[in-house]
DNA sequence: CAATCAAGGAAAATCGATATATTAAACGGG
DNA sequence: CCCGTTTAATATATCGATTTTCCTTGATTG
């Protein structure tokens, strides 16, 4: 340390900066000397040296499955203010839905002494780290977990009874992945909401998303609408009596309306589009998406927050999921459904 | 240190689990011992301690306006790629554009001890930090700092030429915000390329995106079409009189598009779009972007190789300056141009 | 045979802070 | 005038590694 080369012991200037408890016997005519060397010299304490000793350091790890484009970015968005404002910093690292790294890096940033995960869209199951660990989207019962989640009857009830308002009966889907937690929840949620407003689904208009065309490719690239391209184009080859389609995202979601219109078909004329997330471009796209909104941003800083609070307060009870409420955005991509031909 | 408890001197497990030259008297067996029983113990050196001792910290700050679909995305795949590969992880903190921010992230994260710096998107001239600094997409001459850039005229060269053979003359330019460094530095191009091909461009239809557009909301959203939404819709209001428009990005592009299809012209039919990037969806959009594709990817590895060579080898020589070759892309946006009504 | 050298390992210093215990002087009350 | 308390600090232990220096012991060598 620098500031005592000047005039004190280490331990008074310790005590005067970090404004200790057991310094309340120094007068402020000392205070003020260690304060003002402390600004003249910049100091600034060794960060290693300070979290040696206290064991904690000041950051937490985010583990994504990529830096998606909507996905990621917006609901980093609120855990970057949570986080800054409490003066966090955070790793990221990215699995790529490679379960070997799922597992692999929690153990690298544990080593890195981080003091608390933040998981997105990944499934905390298999991953067993000493600090507290919060999970947004994704749906695991495993303790030392707190879930953010989305109310997923709700989303589905709310763009199933807007198509049906608007006609539609026979009604594609879309399933996510097999790798995202959400995949499965939400078509479970789909077909109870079916059942519930007695509307049939049938089992040759489901497709699903490959997980395969998310990342498997030279120049890695995360979650283009290629994705839902693909599968609709598949479906249109085989069955085309349907006029309205339910998309697990809004990536997704853009590729099908574009290999709908490849295909001679005109949205919302023809077929109906309904989206996930509402995505930046979802308002802009052409035509513009109607969607189910998650409140992203509000889920990462809800999700920022309670871990914040498990570092701050390692003992106490937490909540073991909070449910946070979807919203329904129309715009143009889901319209009347055609007179039958 | 927990080995040691069980046979030798905390000096010996180091030198073996570091395998440390001066170690090479230490007899097989023993060694063996050592590092069966780190593995049984599931042994971890204490990364503060390490750290402390070594003063490094194996990890590196990146330096970002906002986590951006497309531009930051791109850019971050290829530094990871490359940062993993030598077992480094990296903070992310974003600046908003905000100059105190600017200013106050580099100290916090030297604070942070943070063996080196890559600057996305994000001027160098104010940074002043003791360790190295690459800087993608910039263009500071500052001591201490890798550029890495786009060759901007070779840019400029291919989508002026490419709209010209197409018959084009009275061209549309939407510069980009003063705050990204290469906004001037492409409209410079644009001005040289201009003048080399004879090519006169009318001020009056020159635009530009705002800034403040960029990230003054209550929920903050990082760059959407919205930035060529308006701009676009201004020129139109005002003059109509031009057949293409080159913009400064692809999400520019992308609002710009959807704003001349607001004023009833089609595109590429009456105007004819030239975007810049090359993000995942401009191939999905409709209609798909013509548009100059930076190699962002490629550049976030370049930049990351540089800086982990210049951590590595602190007195080396290094370059300042690695200019990246753009390819255009031709897809729909762009067309014939309309005969003279 | 004494001096030299290498092998094998351990003791101690160090990195730069924080935490705990201790000291020395001043003060005040009985 | 002595004893306990407050004031104002300091000394020392500690966090857990790495780095430097040093000490045995046995073998080699001139």
């Amino acid at each position: 340390m620098l500031a005592e080369h000047l005039e004190l012991s280490q331990t008074t200037v310790s005590l005067v900066l970090n404004n200790s408890p057991s310094a309340k016997s120094i007068p402020q005519e000392t205070r003020d000397r260690v304060t003002e060397a402390a600004e003249r010299l910049n100091y600034r304490p060794n960060y290693f040296a300070r979290s040696l000793r206290q064991s904690r350091s000041m950051s937490v790890g985010v583990l994504a499955p990529d830096l998606s484009e909507g996905y990621f970015t917006r609901v980093m968005s609120g855990v970057v203010q949570e986080l800054t404002a409490a003066r966090y910093f955070y790793f990221t690292a990215c699995h790529d839905w490679k379960r070997e790294l799922i597992e692999k890096y929690p153990r690298m940033l544990v080593e890195r002494a981080v003091d608390g995960f933040l998981l997105l869209n990944t499934p905390a199951d298999h991953i067993d780290v000493p600090v507290p660990v919060v999970a947004i989207s994704a749906h695991s019962a495993v303790t030392n977990v707190t879930n953010i989640v989305l109310d997923h009857h709700i989303a589905v009830e709310q763009a199933l009874t807007h198509l049906v308002a608007l006609g539609h009966r026979r009604i594609a889907f879309m399933r996510g992945p097999h790798a995202i937690p959400d995949s499965e929840f939400r078509w479970e949620s789909i077909q109870q909401v079916a059942r519930e407003i007695n509307l049939k689904i049938d089992p040759t208009l489901v497709i699903r998303i490959d997980s395969a065309g998310w990342s498997m490719k030279d120049n890695y690239h995360p979650m283009a609408p290629e994705i839902g391209y693909k599968p609709m184009q598949g479906l249109l080859q085989k069955n085309r009596d349907f006029t309205a389609i339910f998309c697990f995202n809004d990536i997704a979601a853009i590729g099908a309306i574009r290999a709908l219109k490849d295909a001679g078909l005109s949205v919302p004329g023809d077929v109906s589009v309904v989206g996930f997330d509402d995505i930046q471009s979802a308002a802009y796209s052409t035509p513009s998406l109607t969607t189910v909104r998650q409140p992203l941003l509000e889920m990462g800083r809800r999700g920022a927050q309670v871990l914040l609070e498990r570092i701050a307060n390692r003992e106490g009870e937490y909540p073991a999921e909070i449910v946070m409420a979807p919203e329904l955005v129309v715009r143009e991509s889901t319209g009347p459904a055609p007179a039958k031909s």
